[in-house]
DNA sequence: CAACCTTTTCCTGCTT
DNA sequence: CAAGCAGGAAAAGGTT
């Protein structure tokens, strides 16, 4: 089990990313989480230390006076500033204002050492948000993502959404994924281009994922697990036949099954995803976890297609629209093809 | 390089 | 009984 709740963790992202739009989107939230629950994703208390990195995913011009602060308390750590001297009214502002500062003002009220680090740090912020406008680098990521994961569809785009069972007829066997993720076979409802609070009017074309209380309809109700038909068939993800293992059932048939866990990661030198030009690293960068792709889909409704949506955002309630596509997605991200929902909702409980 | 963390995969049991 | 869902367990791989 992760130590970090996703519903914390999306809720945190939630409350940065809309308080300043939301104003009510913080209430009193019950302080423990009673189990994890991924109908409902409900607001734990967010750890500080979680909290406290949301900033920099914002640009400076959106900070509140809590990420101004929680910035300041950052530098004041890291350059081992004595806090004492620092008055906490000199600290009370929101990002605009602080936006203002010219270096000058900067190192009057914080002083040359402190001052000086925080007008730098604060040009490197600003230039960063300037540069890609609203959206930080993993929130591009995720958008181009999508944009190329809908580019890829080739269903016309109805005005009318058909409800519920376009995913009924379509078979495992139908499922099959390919590589540069062709999803033309992949039945999906057509997507409408949804506004922030445009969403589907009839939920039950929807996948639950969220509702309180719900019981267990976490998407894919009308969908089988695709993987049988495409994770294996893929050639990049197969699995070399030395990781499978040989059990014997109780009727003594010799059964083909793979060991438990994943399978050692292949070679990438054949990845055709979007991915594989952008990233050379070794490890993977930041901003690829899953709460952070989840939380990318949410924060940019008007660009997820219908893929997401917030249920009830004070609440911290989202729902799976198109769940099976969300987890193409997030396949795609991680190189993946034989991702499903499944795995996915696995990972996120 | 080890410990820790996150994700992926398979499996079992429960609920509907 | 079948399907869907929740969660345990194991393993891979990334991060620190």
């Amino acid at each position: 089990m992760s130590s970090m709740c996703l519903s914390s963790v999306l809720t945190c992202a939630n409350l940065t990313m809309y308080h300043t739009v939301v104003p009510d989107v913080l209430p009193q939230q019950p302080s423990v989480l009673p189990s994890i629950n991924t109908q409902q994703i409900s607001n734990p208390g967010c750890s500080s230390n979680i909290s406290s990195q949301w900033y920099r995913q914002i640009s400076p011009h959106c900070w509140t006076a809590e990420n101004v602060l929680e910035w300041i308390s950052d530098h004041v750590e890291s350059t081992k500033f004595d806090a004492s001297t620092l008055s906490l009214a000199c600290c009370a502002m929101d990002g605009p204002a602080l936006c203002q500062m010219n270096r000058d003002q900067m190192i009057g009220v914080f002083g040359p050492q402190l001052g000086l680090h925080l007008h730098q740090s604060l040009q490197e912020h600003k230039s960063k948000y300037d540069l890609q406008s609203l959206s930080g680098p993993e929130l591009n990521e995720t958008c181009q993502l999508l944009d190329n994961f809908l580019d890829n569809l080739n269903f016309p785009l109805l005005s009318t959404i058909r409800i519920g069972h376009a995913e009924d007829a379509v078979s495992k066997r139908e499922f099959g994924y390919k590589d540069d993720y062709d999803l033309a076979s992949l039945a999906m409802e057509p997507m409408t281009p949804l506004g922030d609070t445009e969403y589907l009017s009839d939920n039950q074309s929807e996948s639950e994922y969220s509702s309180s209380s719900n019981s267990g309809m976490f998407g894919f109700s009308n969908l089988g697990s695709p993987e049988s038909g495409s994770g294996e068939s893929d050639p990049e993800f197969s699995y070399p036949l030395i990781s499978k293992v040989h059990i014997k059932t109780e009727k003594g048939e010799s059964q083909l099954k793979r060991p438990r866990g994943r399978p050692p990661k292949l070679s990438r030198e054949h990845s055709s995803s979007i991915y594989s030009s952008s990233k050379k690293n070794k490890h993977a960068p930041r901003g690829t976890h899953l709460w952070e792709f989840i939380r990318d889909i949410l924060i940019h409704p008007e660009r997820n297609q219908g893929l997401m949506k917030w249920e009830d955002r004070r609440e911290g309630v989202f729902k799976f629209l198109k769940s099976e596509a969300v987890a193409q997605m997030w396949g795609q991200k991680k190189k993946n093809s034989s991702m499903t929902y499944e795995k996915l909702s696995r990972a996120m409980r």
